[in-house]
DNA sequence: TATTGTTATACTCTATAACTATA
DNA sequence: TATAGTTATAGAGTATAACAATA
């Protein structure tokens, strides 16, 4: 391949200081970023079958949880913006997995609900994506796991509040 | 705001089922993607002081670290395309922080380096970052900081160690 | 034949502003 | 005045194919 690219096979964290993006792996955001573009790629290919994306199957899966939220509920809940759920939500409408009915109390708002079929695709999407977070998940430690969630959603926590802080 | 909406504030994780991501929120990807998005938008707005951006940043602070690499060392250690990588090289030697030099091995390939308002630029802006990583960081018990970073690299070795059998 | 850097292109995701209809 | 949904648009990141020069 190229020469003067050494990489850390044994074990995945190295101390080994010829590694040219060393300054970078003592970032969390930079381990974070690789380890997302990683994960991503990897459920986006297995969606492909479902012809769903990651976003799709996000919208999808919120819906079918809880249905009678508003788009702008659903804005909220993935952190997206409205203007970019529409998109999302005129696809799964239009392949008649979801549907919007307009909330009789209040005639701006859309209410959205998942149709059979929507909620059998997402159930079947949601097996797949299951079995293969389940073997992401295995390269690690089980009593590692719940940690490994904990912290990714108190960086999350911690870093919009700052934000919302710095704000006011 | 809205109706219907409830958030866990006090704990990280949570496992109130009426929470309308509760699906997603069981897998690491989900939470990856969250934890990054929040980190990477931290991050952009420190770089901005520095006119960088988290590409510019990453390959700035490579060819600092270890200068003599060719821009296809580069691409490989930072997994990004070479051809995505031609923009980013172009902006920074254009601002005069990195300076190419044909190869006299390989008149092919160019050997890149930092210039000395290179390496001053990517000092400052790492101090800066690093002082933001460890901000995040604060909010994980220190004992389970190295845990997370080689969590997040087991995960990113593993996937990737998956593709590459199965293009096999 | 294969590799390096490059150009062109296209697709997704994301962010912002502005509009309409309703509240 | 503010909110829900929408439209348009622009930026960034990413992926692929093809090319000239060189190995």
């Amino acid at each position: 391949m190229s020469h003067g690219v050494r990489r850390a096979s044994e074990t995945a964290v190295s101390n080994d200081s010829a590694l040219p993006d060393r300054s970078l792996r003592g970032f969390v955001g930079y381990n974070l970023k690789r380890a997302y573009n990683a994960v991503q790629a990897d459920v986006s290919r297995t969606l492909v079958a479902f012809d769903l994306r990651i976003g799709t199957f996000s919208v999808l899966s919120v819906i079918s949880d809880t249905p009678g939220l508003r788009q702008s509920d659903v804005a909220a809940i993935l952190s997206v913006e409205r203007s970019n759920l529409v998109l999302i939500v005129d696809e799964l409408e239009r392949r008649k997995l979801i549907a919007r009915q307009q909330d009789p109390a209040d005639r701006r708002a859309y209410v959205l609900s998942a149709t059979d079929s929507g909620q059998e695709l997402y159930r079947r999407a949601w097996a797949a994506v299951r079995r293969q977070d389940q073997n992401t998940m295995a390269a690690i430690a089980p009593a590692e796991r719940a940690n490994l969630l904990n912290a990714l959603q108190m960086i999350e926590t911690t870093l919009r509040e700052d934000r919302d802080d710095q704000s006011k």
